[in-house]
DNA sequence: CGCCGCCCGAAATCC
DNA sequence: TCGGGCGGCG
């Protein structure tokens, strides 16, 4: 009978997966089935014998994580116990063994995400007394997440800078803190793990002596902490399996080097390498289209990816005139799929930030057309969530001052920072953890500040807190969401909040997932689920079998693929992105776009619009470079939008032409700047079918593109005309909409 | 000392 | 549009 693990394999594939002992690259083009490849040699591997707790892979979600087990399980009919993203398996190996790290951290951390670790900075900015304008949070939080990924700690830190001075100022004291409240960032995950690997006598070897065979996926997104961990997680055998894509690296951002991939060859020179370049995914025409894209990137070795599916559809790209437009055209695009027999679950929309979901969700909606958010404002950044997550935190680790102060804030209790400082400030000099001290049932004998009644209150409100059992996870939460009063909280403030229903229906939603992490894994604890929300990504959550169409960044859209796909805001200053103006940094959006479109199997449809709600205001978008990078053969294009576009050649504001297919005409315009107008800003052009081409206008005095002069605007030209109303952008004054009827403009 | 209301600045991507 | 910060008031 034929081995089912190695079965329907190509050559290529066969080689990766029955690949046994020693260092092996396999360097993976899009979808030429890696994972299948990783999949099947674990599969393989426990198939001769490798115990499965012998096995550590490394995988880029957690979603791919069970997903591999379950296949692995079906093939093997034993799945590997240590499967995980590097973050899930670095904090599993710390609540084993931080605390032989020595020092005041423990296995019982917390882990703190980026709004805790925002916090913290500022926190820590108050303490130095910096301002908090000159150094901005967020800024300094990258710089230290940087070195920290990195491995540099605040003592070497930056170039020496006074700025770099200021920076590892705070960073040493955001570390002291972290400390004192055994927390750990994200990046401490990482980092801790290899220094304690490090440090520990004899924790190395009886690492090395569990983990036998070392896997790792999307090798290209590594970091430096990452790949000393992958060091020292390498026994003698050198049993390390890598597979990636260097054109498909897109964490640089955060402190990825794909150079990792590119000298795995000078780590390990014994190394087999294996090159998977054929494409099972998707056509010709949307291979050659993301082969043509990815050359222009310098930094890269050429690689052939080919494939013997059929030539398909072209791409096609579709310009809009605005965002609403955007939306409203792919969602009837998918409607028409939809009737075509194509499934919801067959189409996804990819764009570059978050903020763009808005306009789609609206489209799909209005539609009636069920669609799945991944990420989004994320269901744990929402405050409600935030704020109820932090009581749950204070009760798993007393020393969380930020997550004290979190609820003191999003709460009347009438104790503020100053009554609390004091209580932090007894607590240290106590060495006892501040909410174990206001939990105290003598609270107010010990403490020896100023003991209002409304101090007296919390701490006995506390004190109720801490006494909620935490070893069954869903009683727990549904017993501090009780205790919190959050839910009476918002409900009071439902007529000043009109988002007050979806916020109760959050916090259900959570009890709800509580529930069902209780379920799930029985017997965990309380800390547990607080671990398992620390780390979950947005990806996490898709629901790959449900009938609906997903919506996601072109990061979740990592490792997908799907039959048809949009990728839409092709728009400078979106993809590629306003703040990666670096030639270095512009390649990287560009691999992004290249992975998005390799996503796709059958059908690929980009779009962009030319104007854009941002922050309430109107702002004006010239289409990506990308979209001119685009081999012609392999595009077809749809222009709905660009009234310009079919103005006379002698227009001396249309110089689209010139340009390419993809001209900055409306960036030529230089009106990017204020570009208010005093029509309904969500429509600035009312009437659907504007677009130049096909208009007839009602007034034959009046067309579209007409210059024209208004006593006081000036000199202007008409954007668009709809029954009497006319949006004109004037020279100076920006773009209005006037009634024509009304208004004293002529014709110039 | 803390609360509440108003105004202003902000959103890139994520474990 | 929304959340955080600041200033005035209780």
């Amino acid at each position: 009978m034929p081995n089912p693990i190695l079965q329907n394999l190509t050559e290529t594939q066969l080689e990766a997966v029955t690949h046994i002992d020693g260092p092996m690259l396999v360097v993976a083009g899009a979808g030429s089935g890696k994972t299948r490849v990783v999949t099947r040699r674990i599969a393989y591997l426990i198939q001769q014998g490798v115990k499965p707790h012998q096995i550590l892979a490394m995988t880029f979600t957690n979603k791919a994580a069970s997903e591999m087990k379950a296949r692995i399980a079906d093939l093997a009919g034993q799945a590997p116990k240590w499967v995980g993203t590097f973050h899930s398996s670095c904090a599993r190996f710390l609540r084993f063994d931080l605390s032989k790290l020595g020092g005041e951290r423990s296995g019982d951390f917390t882990i703190y995400d980026d709004a805790d670790q925002q916090g913290l900075i500022k926190q820590s900015l108050k303490t130095l007394n910096i301002d908090d304008k000159r150094f901005k949070p967020r800024d300094i939080l990258s710089r230290i997440s940087r070195a920290k990924s990195d491995m540099i700690g605040p003592d070497d830190f930056g170039g020496g800078s006074w700025d770099d001075e200021v920076i590892a100022k705070v960073y040493r004291e955001y570390e002291k803190q972290l400390r004192k409240m055994n927390a750990l960032d994200f990046d401490d995950l990482l980092v801790l793990t290899v220094e304690m690997l490090k440090k520990v006598p004899g924790l190395r070897e009886q690492y090395l002596s569990r983990y036998r065979y070392i896997l790792i996926d999307e090798y290209q997104d590594t970091n430096r902490t990452q790949y000393n961990l992958m060091k020292l997680l390498v026994g003698p055998d050198n049993n390390i399996h890598v597979t990636g894509d260097p054109d498909q690296s897109i964490y640089s951002w955060r402190g990825a080097d794909y150079r990792n991939i590119m000298d795995f060859q000078k780590d390990y020179p014994n190394a087999r390498l294996v090159r998977m370049e054929q494409n099972y995914r998707s056509t010709k025409s949307i291979l050659a289209a993301a082969n043509e894209i990815i050359k222009f990137n310098s930094d890269r070795i050429e690689k052939k990816l080919f494939t013997d599916n059929p030539e398909g559809e072209k791409l096609t790209i579709a310009s809009l005139p605005t965002d609403r437009e955007e939306a409203n055209w792919v969602a009837d695009k998918v409607s028409a799929l939809r009737q075509e027999g194509v499934k919801l679950s067959d189409m996804s929309i990819f764009y570059r930030t978050n903020a763009q979901s808005r306009p789609f969700e609206e489209a799909m909606m209005s539609r009636g057309i069920p669609y799945q958010i991944i990420g989004g404002i994320r269901f744990y950044q929402r405050k409600e969530i935030k704020d109820f997550l932090a009581h749950l935190k204070v009760l798993v680790n007393p020393r969380d001052t930020v997550s004290l102060s979190r609820i003191m804030d999003c709460r009347a209790t009438g104790v503020g920072p100053k009554t609390l400082a004091a209580v932090i400030e007894q607590a240290d000099q106590m060495g006892e953890a501040v909410f174990s001290l206001l939990s105290r049932e003598d609270f107010e004998h010990v403490f020896q500040g100023r003991n209002t009644k409304k101090l007296k209150d919390f701490a006995k409100w506390c004190h109720r807190l801490s006494e909620v059992e935490t070893n069954s996870v869903e009683a727990c939460v549904k017993q501090v969401l009780d205790e919190s009063g959050l839910v009476l909280e918002i409900r009071a403030k439902s007529d000043r909040d009109p988002a007050a229903e979806d916020r109760l229906d959050n916090l259900q939603a959570f009890v709800n997932r509580a529930s069902e992490f209780g379920r799930d894994n029985p017997g965990a604890n309380l800390a547990q689920f607080l671990e398992d929300v620390a780390l979950v990504a947005d990806i996490d959550s898709w629901e790959s079998e449900t009938e609906v169409i997903s919506l996601m960044t072109l990061h979740s859209a990592k490792g997908l693929e799907f039959p048809h796909v949009f990728i839409v805001g092709l728009e400078e200053g979106l993809l590629p992105h306003s703040n990666s103006e670096s030639k270095f940094a512009q390649e990287e959006e560009r691999r992004l776009f290249y992975v998005g479109i390799t996503r796709a199997q059958e059908k690929v449809y980009i779009t962009h619009a030319a104007t854009r709600m941002l922050w309430g205001k109107i702002g004006v978008s010239a289409p990506s470079m990308f979209l001119d990078e685009l081999p012609d053969e392999q595009v077809e294009i749809i222009d709905l939008a660009n009234p310009f576009r079919a103005a006379s050649f002698d227009d001396p504001w249309a110089r689209t032409q010139k340009k390419g297919k993809f001209g900055r005409s409306w960036n030529d315009l230089d009106m990017d700047e204020d570009f208010d107008l005093d029509c309904d800003p969500d429509d600035p052009f009312p009437d659907d079918d504007f677009m130049a081409d096909e208009f007839v206008p009602k007034k034959p005095a009046f067309r579209t593109g007409d210059h024209v002069e208004h006593p006081v605007f000036g000199r202007g030209k008409i954007l668009s005309l709809s029954n009497n109303q006319a949006v004109i952008q004037f020279f100076i004054g920006g773009t209005k909409m006037l009634k024509l009827d009304v208004v004293p403009i002529t014709k110039c």
